[in-house]
Parts: C-alpha cells; sequence; structure tokens
DNA sequence: TAAGTAGTTGAGATTCATTCTCATTAAAGT
DNA sequence: ACTTTAATGAGAATGAATCTCAACTACTTA
C-alpha cells in the first residue's frame, strides 16, 4: 500500500491533479479490499469506515486509478463495471459462471504467448489483455445434472 | 439464411414463441448486415428497408438471436452492447484500438486449446470464449509517433 | 502563514441504454 | 371463423454513469 500511494500521488502530481483527501480515502480503501469491486461496492466500503465520499466523486477518481495503472476495469456484471487490482498482480482470465455468477480465476499460462503472436501479425499493439469465458462453475454443472 | 431462418424458426417453437413479422425482419437484417452492430444500427438498418419495427421489440428480439445461438454478445463499445454473428462464423478474437476504436478480428488459432486446458483444471465448463486485448492498432501507432 | 490560483467536491440534475407496462393486435391451432 | 395465448408499439420507468455549479481545499508564492 506504501508503493501504491507513491505511484498514484506521482500519478497526480505529473497531472497537475490533487493530493486530496476523497482521493486517498479511495484509494486506500481499493487497496484493502481484495476483491473485484464495482463503485457500490466501494461507496459501501468507505461508509463502512465512517468515511464519506460522494458517489460523484468516487465515479470521478476510478478513471484515475485506471489511468495511473493501479486496477483496470475487467469484467461487466449485472450492467455494472467490474474493477480490479492491477498493481502487484499478475495477468489473469476469468471463468465466469453464467449460473451463480461466480468469478473464477485462471493464471494466464502460455496464452499471452500465443496472443502476442496474434497481434504482431495485425501489427497491434496490445496494452492490456482481455481473455476469459463463461459457462458453468463446477457446483452449477452438478445441479443442471439432476 | 435459408439456413439461419430454419434454426430461428425451431428456436421459437420449442419455446412455444411465434414466428411474427418483426422478429422475421430483424432477423432478416442481421443476417444481410456483416458487421458488429447494436441495437441502434439495427434499428436504423430497418428503417433504411422501410420496414418498421419498435426499439422494444428489438430490444425483446435480440436476446432470442442470442438464447438461439445465431448471433452473441461480444463487445461492449460507446456504453452500447455489441452483437455479431455465430452462426456460420469461426470463432474470433478481437483487438480494439483505443484511439480510434477499429475492431481487428483474428483467428482463435491454438489459444482455444490452452484455454479449455485451463477450463479444465478449475472443472469449468465453457460455454463461450471471449477473448481480445485493447492498444492500439497500426495506424494509430504511427500518429502517436510523431 | 496569508493570499492567490486553479483544481476539487457534494448534491442533485441529467443523460442515455435498456427494461417495463399495458392496451391493442396478431399468430397458431381447432 | 373462433379461441387462446403471445407479441407489439408507444411511452413511461429504471439505473449506471456523467455533468453542473456554487462552495471548498490543496498547493504555490511572497
Ligand atoms: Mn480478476
Ligand atoms: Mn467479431
Ligand atoms: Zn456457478
Ligand atoms: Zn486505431
Amino acid at each position: 500500500m506504501k508503493k501504491e500511494r507513491e505511484l498514484y500521488r506521482d500519478f497526480l502530481k505529473s497531472k497537475n491533479l490533487k493530493f486530496t483527501k476523497p482521493r486517498l480515502i479511495i484509494m486506500e480503501t481499493v487497496f484493502e479490499n481484495h476483491e473485484h469491486f464495482n463503485v457500490d461496492n466501494l461507496y459501501e466500503l468507505i461508509k463502512k469506515k465512517h468515511k464519506n465520499v460522494s458517489r460523484a466523486t468516487i465515479y470521478r477518481t476510478v478513471p484515475l486509478l485506471v489511468e495511473s495503472g493501479l486496477i483496470k476495469q475487467s469484467l461487466r456484471c449485472e450492467s455494472k463495471d467490474i474493477y480490479e487490482h492491477t498493481y502487484g498482480h499478475e495477468n489473469h482470465l476469468h471463468f465466469v459462471c453464467d449460473n451463480c455468477g461466480k468469478i473464477i480465476e485462471s493464471g494466464f499460462s502460455d496464452v499471452a504467448i500465443l496472443i502476442d503472436l496474434l497481434a504482431k501479425n495485425e501489427n497491434f499493439e496490445i496494452k492490456e489483455y482481455n481473455l476469459g469465458a463463461s459457462g458453468l462453475c463446477k457446483d452449477c454443472q452438478k445441479k443442471k445434472d439432476n
């Protein structure tokens, strides 16, 4: 969290943006949490800490965290954008269960190598991977068998 | 288009849904078009043919086309869901340019094999792949170099 | 550390894709 | 044709995300 804070501060400075209290609260809350999250989750987590930040400010700050490279928008569930940490986290892909909504993470393994190759063929410069699949998790497969 | 129509009709029948004129117009328009599309595109294409179908009906019908396996929701651009044909089309992945919005398609190659392996490790049963990356297309890389 | 400057905040209004409601219409079977 | 049941169009409603603006605060400079 120390390092994230430095990066964030430097990022803000480089953009002539101010390191304000709400921005700090949001950033801290984001990194205290270790799950995928959406703006609403974040709002609730902040309230639970008896801090107060408006939804508007969260909506304004999350894109800054994304631009700084600390988090990324990784999924979309129930019509809401879902974010997750990127700083200090390996790339991974998501298996999302259509039935129960569970999100299973799995390492990239060699997938990235292949994708890089395909991208090179198209002269495309990849900034961010977006890999996953939907289907049925282990538990929900059983349920369907009944 | 003949085959799509059969499948669609059978699908509807299997669900005790009616094969109505609006549903036919929508399906035909979807398969006359060969680009990624959203509900608004579709609405305009239908109007251009001097047919008339309400947006509400399009919003109701697109999920039927998805459920029938003829199309899938494959991307989200400018806050809108983007669809594409699946019937008669190979799986492929999308490289989306952050700068100009261009969408480049590329064959799966062996990516699916690797992903299947990862899924098997998690006992996850894949119904649909969702693979891609964002970054800069060839042209936009040049622009940035200036 | 006071004053100046420029970016930031909260509250609520606004936008816009998508979904819903409901009275009317149309498909399919008999 | 008659009956049943689902579908349609129009417009209202929903809800995530964005915007507006007056009040506020972080940083700079003297
Ligand atoms: Mn994740
Ligand atoms: Mn495609
Ligand atoms: Zn599940
Ligand atoms: Zn481009």
